[in-house]
DNA sequence: ATAATTTGTTAGACTTGTCTAACAAATATA
DNA sequence: TATATTTGTTAGACAAGTCTAACAAATTAT
């Protein structure tokens, strides 16, 4: 039986291992807010069991077995927050401290019913697709709005952080999923962004440009 | 912070707590599938947290604060219940289970929305009240089946075992929640129950007539 | 009233998940 | 390259929640 703070971790080392840098202990330590021998000890009692590999100073990857279970907590954490949006009507910026505690229920009824309900949906409320049954992931090839031409009109559909303050701020300025955004101008020396989003025209900053994905 | 754990025995002691025979150690450790000494320390740390008053040998019973801390954790149940039945679909003989779980979930909004979705329901799927925000609970005046006379017709509002077992078997022979019950004939010996639902004439045992709460 | 049985308690061990303090390796800086 | 800084590891402690073995109190049966 994996218990909660395993499905914590394995959640953490996958999100970890999708960027380039990918997973080490200090990383680990600041995503999950636990002090570094924590994970230190942790990370082996995982590679114990087959979970992740592991060789002292290098950084950790999960194993097979390892990324199906981080899979698993993950297709219930985005069914959760699509539930709590289409179903409950909470806002977008609400559902992941929730689905946070909820994506670790073990009833697997609970979860497939969500997944009737909302008619084995593919992507959640942030935008991110959600596994199949077996784990699988249609495979995405998204731009940061960052790195976008002058010019160009893209389609928003994903975000990279799905913080309350984040997504807060997007809904205040009008950004939503799926608008479109036209790239008006560009500052060189800090990425500030001129954008056209439904015929208004706004400035994002760089940081905030880097956490947009778009098709 | 309260624990998952703590949450169960709160429950568990404001339950048996209920019944005439009170709380005792051999009790819980039934109920919560634990060992009598682990009781033994788990509720000597409630008593040091001033939840429940405890004397040695004697059973325990829930403080004033403990029994308001039971009552959250039974609200998010009984809510909990209600949700899957009516917003989820679930039947009325799958949701304890699952219950136990959801009913851990920390955040106020998750069940402040159920509450909402469900216009501040009164009752669950088994008939229990639901206590509101402040703990209340409406007080009802139930008798079992068992003891009611012959002749007499009752309507059934509540069941005091909602596993699934259970359950099930009422479903299978015919008798729902709020169905109204007339008691044909009783045998002495054992209680075996002669009743009439819908028209349609059942025998039921003593046992389950014992579970079943009417007004 | 004594003995047998049931119920409750104490002592001590173990696992999980966390911490701090001390130290070692790797990396960056001068 | 030598030194300083950052990152990772080991050792050892601790709280929570559980267990088994041994024993004591309370209750029931003889
Ligand atoms: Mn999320
Ligand atoms: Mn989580
Ligand atoms: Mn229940
Ligand atoms: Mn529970």
């Amino acid at each position: 039986m994996r218990t909660l703070a395993e499905e914590n971790y394995l959640k953490a080392i996958y999100n970890l291992s999708q960027n380039e840098t990918g997973a080490t202990a200090s990383k680990l330590s600041e995503k999950l807010n636990v002090k570094l021998p924590t994970i230190n000890s942790m990370v082996n009692k995982l590679a114990d069991k087959e979970l992740v590999e592991y060789q002292k100073y290098k950084g950790f990857i999960l194993t097979e077995k390892g990324q199906k279970q981080a899979l698993e907590v993950i297709r219930k954490h985005r069914l959760t927050e699509l539930f709590l949006v289409k179903i409950m009507g909470f806002g977008w910026e609400e559902v992941h401290d929730i689905a946070e505690e909820v994506e670790h229920i073990k009833s697997p009824l609970f979860f497939e019913k969500m997944d009737l309900i909302l008619s084995n949906p593919k992507y959640d409320p942030h935008g991110a697709p959600i596994p199949d049954k077996n784990g699988k992931l249609p495979k995405t090839n998204l731009k940061l709005l960052a790195n976008i031409e002058i010019g160009k009109t893209v389609r928003f559909v994903a975000v990279s952080d799905s913080s309350s303050d984040f997504l807060s701020y997007l809904s205040r300025v009008g950004i939503s999923l799926y608008s479109n955004i036209e790239i008006i101008d560009r500052e060189v020396f800090d990425g500030l962004l001129k954008i056209k989003v439904n015929k208004i025209t706004t400035t994002l900053s760089g940081q905030v440009a880097e956490k947009i994905l778009v098709e």
